[in-house]
DNA sequence: CCTACAATCTGTAGCCACTACAGATGCAAG
DNA sequence: CTTGCATCTGTAGTGGCTACAGATTGTAGG
């Protein structure tokens, strides 16, 4: 196979599509330092090879696991820094893994709150509304 | 008592300590239309009424619940229709709970896949970490 | 009545993480 | 060389606030 020949690069469309980050975002990336500015092709157009696909998956991974883009700069940094960082990393995710729970913990107490709301309002109590009650005077 | 009598209109400051709604939040609420305008001193202050810290009230019991302040309006309509309308109230407040139990769902995902990296994570693991290998390679 | 000082005023900009244009170029296939 | 898609830059919008700056107003004490 011929592939470990150097790769030719690929415009932001193709990124775009390997990753499944959008281009608008892409640029976003960029403009916020997350993504380090590729080479430009004689037009200007950005030209990104194999090591921009490796961070730019990382960074969507990070984000579907809720890590916020200050967050996500941290583990480059860490993941960077050469010696491995454990600690710290575990130290961050536990946080935001505490975040996450905390996070459940009061959208349950929503879905309690909003289940009593629509079992009271049943189509036989007319006389006046029970979810519009419930918001007036508190509960 | 005497609390029957017409009560004084509160500033914005008093309005904000009754309702517990920061201050700068009332008067975006008010330019966003979620608020009445209300009448003013001669020098341009807000004077508000009874009316005022109820609708307030109902904004911030509905924001609690995770409403937007869209839904928020819609909401104002219909109580103020006349009519119950417990069917739409209900129709909505259903919408919004199957919105607070997806999310519920993809916490509950992330959580779970949170947990695994940290536990993953641990002291003895040296030679490079987990967590950062998830990150760049997926799971 | 005057003086402090607190409260309120308007208008604007910032936050997060994108997304959506407009209008001007570049590039590659036929 | 033309056609038409891809990409470029820059700006503005989203939701739901929050944070100022700088000007005015309200009020309590002396």
């Amino acid at each position: 196979m011929q592939t470990r020949s150097r790769a030719r690069p690929l415009p932001i469309g193709r990124l775009s599509k390997t990753t499944g980050v959008n281009i608008e975002t892409i640029r976003y990336y960029e403009r916020v330092g997350l993504l380090p500015a590729p080479p430009r092709s004689a037009g200007r157009h950005r030209l990104y090879d194999e090591a921009h696909v490796q961070r730019l998956r990382f960074i969507r991974r990070s984000r579907e696991l809720g890590f916020s883009l200050d967050d996500i700069r941290a583990l480059h940094t860490l993941a960077d820094s050469g010696n491995v960082a454990c600690s710290d990393t575990r130290e961050m995710t536990l946080r935001h893994l505490a975040d996450v729970r905390g996070k459940i913990a009061s959208l349950r107490k929503l879905e309690r709150a909003l289940k009593v709301m629509t079992d009271a309002c049943q189509p036989d109590s007319q006389r006046s509304c029970p979810i519009l009650d419930t918001l007036n005077s508190g509960w």
